[in-house]
DNA sequence: TGACCATATGAGCATACGCTCACATGTTCA
DNA sequence: TGAACATGTGAGCGTATGCTCATATGGTCA
């Protein structure tokens, strides 16, 4: 077996396979609404009864309860009944670090490296 | 002013404003499609021209093409002409962080740490 | 210049998604 | 037990999204 100089195509070989590909999208996706984000960072700040949340946020007890629903399927959050009332919270501390990371990011973002092109508005 | 001890109110206090939220989520919902995680990984690894790329992604150029705008309009990536090819590259760390960590997670979620309940099917 | 290659882009379509509405389920307490 | 509160859930609607198809744009080379 030769040894073979083209680094390229050795990076190729170690692309990610597809099941890890959308496994990965999978949970970026979970992350990437404002909803779901503002529940999170509600829940990795305290336990919450799903009223409050609702409250808190400003949004309908059934929008809330659909989004905890998906967030409980995918283990990012854990419940617990108390009375009538079933409080929430965050059951995963990779989350709260892609969080973190996140916003890091995303405070970094403020200030671009290099000034290229104005920030595009809102609306195209 | 005097001294409040609850703590909830003061968590409360800190919620990530709706700006932070929808920044946060707009972030994670670009890497929130298997596609453009495998771009971006591909990307991550080496210059690519966009040829190559739905060559070796097997999809069409005109899907890599729309999908590089977007990420291009986040930098996200960088493109530079070279000949008739254009060559894309990741152009922000943060994102290769936020990669990994969430490879890590994906990794870590193959073995739970509490046996629940048994995987859910794919299909529902 | 003109054929050809590489990339960008607009239109259109099928699907996914997030919300509301209406109602079911479950718990407390008089 | 029944009223009231707290939560879960299915249906349906409007919008966002990712792809394809057709075509425009831009570069190379004979």
């Amino acid at each position: 077996m030769s040894i073979r100089s083209h680094v390229h195509i050795a990076a190729r070989e170690r692309l990610l396979d597809d099941q890890s590909a959308a496994a990965l999208a999978e949970t970026f996706k979970v992350l990437g609404d404002p909803t779901r984000v503002r529940i999170l960072d509600a829940l990795a700040r305290a336990e919450t009864p799903v009223c409050d949340l609702a409250d808190v946020l400003g949004l309908s007890q059934s929008a809330v309860s659909h989004q905890l629903r998906l967030l409980r399927s995918m283990r990012l959050v854990r419940s617990r009944r108390d009375g009538r009332h079933i409080y929430y919270v965050v059951d995963d501390d990779h989350i709260a670090k892609l969080f973190k990371q996140g916003l890091n990011h995303v405070q970094e973002r403020r200030e671009p490296r290099e000034p290229r092109e104005p920030r595009e508005p809102r609306e195209p």
